[in-house]
DNA sequence: ACCATAGTTCGATGGTAGTCGAAGTGTTGG
DNA sequence: CCAACACTTCGACTACCATCGAACTATGGT
């Protein structure tokens, strides 16, 4: 007798066409919510729900609470490296499917996440925020540093006037695009809002799609610097 | 619109415990019967039958006819590194189970098939009289080159008697615990035989292995050395 | 020619799992 | 406190599929 693992409730998880979906939208490298999960997989909320957690309770995703949104993304390299193996038999096997178009570049790139900037832009912006040791701590502990209180007031935002909001002044939100972070709370919103005044960018009014202009992308990712 | 593999008629396939007990058999790389793996997945051959079918049209194994057996083996690498991802994620997760075990290392070292010698004696020895250009042709062309005739004709095989049997006098055996084959057909079984007569073997009452002397190994692997 | 063995096909049965409507929980925001 | 939103749970329905008995085909040995 011996012992060894059993690939049958895995594979069993991933054989499900709904599931399958959920799984190559995660492969991404997205984090998902549990309704963009259930709209890629065409089925409704209830039964993505279902779906989720047996994913989760199976091992093969892990979801983190967000407010009211819950993400979902792979558990861990292994998963996302098996996921492409399995494309790969499927491709030389000739299961081919159609599927809903990919995101558009200009979304992935700059957008809305509520009220603060998000896509790779948001997370340039984040990242050279904590570079430049403007922003300290991690998570729910999030705070402006004394240099970073400095540099928000230089690039024009009023921080006595949003210090008084009720909401976390700096806080992390997970990127949709991205597998990083982004900087939300009441300062992300007041420094889109100050991105907005100086017109180096405007939002479109369709999608959620943020249009930087020529001119105002360069101001930006020069003051943002990496 | 884009199109892409879809990995869920693929995972369903290893979804079903039976099927996912047969990929786990193949994996090793043994080339099996269906009843054999009609055995190692618990069910009938009916059932087995049903799934193999099953796993040769999604392309993940492929069975090869011989005889009144059918040999199946995984369709290629690319096949059994997913089982191998698959396992590896399913340890992580913790999904285990308890295997039969493994085949005697007796069985695998030198066992008679049908009339002749298998396992890892019988495919050295089919190698080496192949690389010494004994053999010839491929498959069901295979032929006993002069140089052959003379060879076992030395090793005290009566060629003329064996020549006018209605059976093929050579023919390759997909090997049940190598991934290679042996020698088959009327010479097979008359070097098998000649085997016992130098009393360099002889075949266990109770299983199919061959159990060679200690003297008989040593002039076996130096008659046929690779 | 005959029987034994290996494998496949057919048909009926039963269990399981995906699906969605409806109702419930929890969080955000006014 | 209430309304909106994201998500989960419950329950019932449905459809699919694994399973096996029985009959059939094919190959091999005597």
């Amino acid at each position: 007798m011996k012992e060894g693992p059993t690939i049958a409730p895995i594979a069993a998880l991933a054989g499900d066409p709904a599931r399958a979906n959920m799984l190559a939208a995660l492969l991404s490298g997205k984090a998902l919510t549990a309704s963009e999960l259930a709209n890629e997989a065409g089925v409704t909320v209830q039964t993505a729900s279902s779906h989720l957690s047996k994913l989760e309770s199976g091992g093969l995703i892990a979801g983190v609470k967000q407010g009211r949104h819950r993400y979902f993304k792979l558990s861990g390299h292994d998963v996302a490296e098996m996921l492409e193996k399995m494309m790969g038999v499927a491709a030389r096997a000739g299961h081919l499917r159609t599927r809903t178009g990919p995101s558009d570049p200009l979304i992935r790139k700059a957008r809305v996440c509520y009220d603060h900037l998000a896509g790779e832009m948001g997370v340039r912006m984040f990242d050279a925020l904590a570079n430049a040791g403007h922003l300290a701590g991690k998570e729910d502990k999030l705070r402006l540093t004394p240099r970073g209180e400095k540099f928000v007031t230089g690039f024009g935002i009023d921080l006595d006037a949003i210090a008084n909001e009720r909401r976390a002044l700096c806080k992390e939100c997970l990127d949709w695009s991205m597998r990083r972070h982004h900087l939300a709370g009441g300062l992300g919103a007041a420094l889109l809002s100050r991105v907005y005044a100086l017109h180096w960018a405007r939002r479109d009014k369709q999608s959620r799609a943020v249009h930087f202009s020529p001119d105002g992308e360069r101001r930006f990712l020069r003051l943002f610097r990496a």
